[in-house]
DNA sequence: AATCTGACCGAAAACGTTTTCGGTAAATAT
DNA sequence: ATATTTACCGAAAACGTTTTCGGTCAGATT
């Protein structure tokens, strides 16, 4: 019922309890044979040391905490997943907590976590936070922090980005090589910078292969929802007939997109090229597949634990904590809502 | 920097810490004075208590645990949404673990939990848990165990459920009350006890319905996947081609499965329909939209925690803790992969 | 015989909080 | 004047662990 102490077992082997404490950490000034007794009783009695009492002297908990804008997300419970499995390796386990997309939820919730004394902090901001005090606070009283996915260059610790100007890149650069020439792009709401840097590597794309940008292709979702891409999908067509390729800068938009073709009679890819963004378990499941890019959300989070540990360790030692970034390289998924790639195109600049 | 202690206030105001105590959680005995005195100066101080003092003292963490299957899941991620957003308003932190339906992994999991002496423990099974000492032996060492979703009788503790059986049941009889005269079914591994409820709903929705069973319209998927759907679709229709409707025991597989009618030029709704189970989020993505058995993940991960509360208080006062199962209704989500509502059936028995 | 090593163990303090049990002084009642 | 209450505060123990700093005793050295 109520756990075993080292007093018990003190007190049923007539030695101190700093003995046992000794014996049982293996001190070097513990007679081996003591040393057997206690482990092997300790052993019997199912002994575990009381977290709370370890945790007061030495001021680790080995807890972290992570904070993600909303768990319900392939994109972020495989983070999640990354995170639980690295961090059980080392002994750590995690609380996951969310921000809802909110700036007062993201401050009320980091102070939970740090009121509860763990020992790191791994956070993805809310689109709607651009103020960074509440984090730069906790990172100056020492907790470690790592920020990744929705990042920013204001706050001073270790990150885990993708790149998402680079696979935007990637995704236009795919449509442009298997043969469109009038490419759209849907952007979302330009509050996460990832949003931005993927409107901006379809831009650059467009220039490395020498093909005029034109604003009137870009459309905004504002709900980044299917229902955004379906119905945005008319209206495109209709002022711009020759569109021949559409990049949507997430998933379940080009996936609505394609629904929106469908409905036209507008084959895909034939006449239509589609890619999204971020390969959301069901976009392998529609018809056509969808071509999309790959976020390894799984790799983020593993990343993300180990650059903490690093400094979880750094700071015991009380050594400086490093600030370094990681980059996670993505990838495009090639479906079937893309043309298979065709002879040559003129190379990039 | 380093947090303010009580020691440290009593030091400032000439008190003792005692007093500093008593006066933060609002005692009688200290005068009102005295009380806003320190009051003022542990908030200028930004004082918070260490929780591994209190912790050490009140044998309480209000930390909970939650063990699932697979975090990544629409499910359960929605069942863990729940769970947070419910601890949360108690003063609850949340701590995720997988079993990535290991029993070893289960076992491993639950001690880690067990080890870091938190509150209580909400516990989906692994299908591959056929014995329950691990468990048992919990609850009978005092900790609040719920179980939710996947679990067995064979514990005695509260629990959270889903009726598959009554669920398959709407699903199969929506199925027939459109017009389904021949019905086939695509079970799963036997194992986990909820599939083994959606076969039985079936059939007792086709008794009640006097529809003869037949067992060679009962087709196994092995892996849940979408892959399972599409490649069983050929074999199902050509072993019976007057097929003109099917029940999935998982959505993916009903997704495969739209999938592979499309492919042989099959009609749905009109020539044959198709129902799943559980509302996956892409489940209203597909053309046509997939038919399916809403599972209330968020409902559950609330109700589950208010047991689990319930049990957390009853503890706090010694008293004996309820045993209680709550059922999570369910509901038939009607979209276009099968037939609208027409007139009339016979009456069910 | 006196001194010096090791080898082995324990006392005690510390981590920060909570709560019981008095204790003192002032105010009231006898 | 003495006795009794009331209002307010503090000492101390307890939660269980870790670690420093000695301390004892046997055996080895001078």
């Amino acid at each position: 019922m109520s756990k075993v102490t080292l007093k018990e077992i003190s007190k049923i082997l007539g030695l101190s309890t700093s003995t046992v404490s000794k014996a049982l950490k293996g001190y070097t000034d513990i007679n081996i044979e003591t040393k057997s007794r206690v482990r092997e009783l300790a052993n019997r009695l199912n002994y575990t040391p009381n977290v709370f009492a370890q945790s007061l002297r030495s001021r680790e908990t080995k807890i972290i905490g992570i904070l993600v804008p909303d768990l319900v997300h392939h994109f972020f419970s495989s983070i999640i997943n990354g995170v639980i499995q690295e961090a059980e390796k080392h002994g750590y386990l995690v609380i996951v907590l969310q921000s809802h997309e909110s700036y007062e939820d993201e401050i009320k919730q980091l102070k939970l976590l740090v009121d509860k004394n763990i020992d790191g902090i791994m956070l993805s901001l809310s689109d709607k936070t651009v103020k960074y005090d509440h984090i730069n606070t906790i990172i100056n009283e020492g907790m470690p922090v790592v920020l990744f996915d929705k990042i920013t260059h204001l706050i001073d610790c270790p990150k885990v980005v993708i790149d998402d100007r680079k696979a935007a890149f990637s995704a236009t650069e795919h449509l442009i090589r298997t043969g469109c020439k009038t490419i759209a792009h849907i952007t979302g709401p330009l509050k996460p910078k990832t949003t931005i840097d993927r409107y901006m590597g379809y831009k650059t794309a467009l220039e490395a292969y020498d093909i005029p940008f034109d604003k009137s292709l870009i459309y905004t979702s504002e709900n980044l929802s299917f229902d955004d891409g379906y119905n945005l999908t008319a209206q495109m067509m209709e002022e711009h007939p020759t569109i021949d390729g559409i990049f949507a800068f997430i998933d379940p938009v080009a996936i609505g997109v394609l629904k929106g073709l469908k409905e036209q009679k507008i084959k895909v890819p034939k006449q239509v090229s589609v890619i999204g963004f971020s390969n959301w378990f069901m976009s392998k499941t529609t018809t056509p597949s969808l071509t999309t890019v790959d976020q390894p959300g799984y790799e983020i989070g593993r990343s993300a634990f180990k650059l903490l540990l690093k400094n979880l360790n750094q700071k015991r030692e009380g050594k400086v904590l490093t600030t370094e970034i990681v980059e996670i390289p993505t990838s495009v998924v090639i479906r079937k809502s893309t043309k298979s790639i065709p002879v040559e195109t003129s190379a990039p600049v």
